[in-house]
DNA sequence: ATGGTAGTCAAACTA
């Protein structure tokens, strides 16, 4: 089985770039972030031209992530137990945002994730994602708990660099949400509680990103930041063959700011 | 030159 995990920064200017992609990279499963529409706007037609079953969760021109799947898609559940709520202006009710959808697809339950950016330093958004990766962990942790065979994929834009050769320069960050010990610290909490990063032992750094910011020549001056990830429990990571960043996808007109990254799993 | 790009929706916000 192929798992892919994808923010694609708008389906609806992106969906023929991903269609294309879809045509030609053989992927059993995948799973979107960004979408940055509301269920009704998500072009779920053209995937399931493809073959695809489609789940979906957005509520505005905000956030949004989807699952797309030919090997079953069952199970599907929007938002994790506990799951933060977040109001961006005083006055308005919090609520959920669309950053988390799970479905079991052919054996697997992937949930396609897209974190909370953080902002800056001092934003509310920060503490915000904290709390968001918290309760992730919490949920996730206790899935393994409860089945330590579980075979679980937690996939997405985590917005965190894990490590200091995950941006091209360190130094560059030194006031910058993404690579903050706090936010660090919230993401080694979720593989200590038994999740594991199944890509780079098969796209070794330095110098490996899976994003390059759309400004200031990021990408051709190899300027990025590796924050897409594929996150195994340890049943599934036992499964993984392979696995690559389809650097590729970045290039040309049209191109979202993320690549895909792309992850084989033995039957 | 005090910016630089891209997306959504049509002024400002998000990334």
């Amino acid at each position: 089985m192929r798992l892919a995990t994808w923010n694609v920064n708008s389906i609806r200017s992106r969906v023929d770039r991903v269609e294309a992609w879809l045509q030609r990279s053989d992927v059993d499963v995948l799973a979107l972030q960004e979408t940055k529409c509301k269920d009704e706007q998500f072009p779920e037609d053209r995937f399931r031209a493809l073959g695809y079953d489609v789940a979906h969760v957005g509520h505005s021109q905000w956030n949004g992530v989807a699952l797309l799947s030919r090997v079953g898609l069952s199970d599907v559940q929007v938002g994790f137990p506990g799951m933060p709520s977040w109001s961006s202006k005083e006055g308005v009710e919090p609520a959920q945002e669309a950053r988390a959808l799970g479905a079991t697809c052919g054996g697997v339950q992937v949930w396609s994730l897209y974190v909370p950016n953080g902002r800056t330093l001092t934003d509310p958004h920060l503490q915000y994602k904290l709390e968001w990766l918290e309760a992730l962990r919490v949920h996730a942790g206790g899935w393994l708990s409860e089945d330590t065979e579980a075979q679980v994929a937690l996939v997405g834009d985590w917005n965190i660099a894990p490590q200091d050769d995950d941006v091209w320069d360190i130094s560059v960050f030194s006031s910058s949400t993404h690579v903050s010990e706090p936010e660090r610290a919230a993401f080694r909490g979720v593989v200590e509680a038994g999740f594991t990063d199944v890509v780079r032992p098969y796209t070794p750094g330095p110098g490996v990103y899976t994003y390059w910011d759309y400004t200031q020549l990021r990408f051709p001056r190899r300027e990025g930041m590796r924050i897409d990830f594929v996150l195994g429990s340890p049943a599934l990571t036992q499964r993984v063959t392979g696995a690559r960043i389809d650097r590729e996808e970045r290039k040309g007109k049209g191109a979202s700011d993320h690549a895909p990254v792309v992850v084989d799993l033995a039957d």
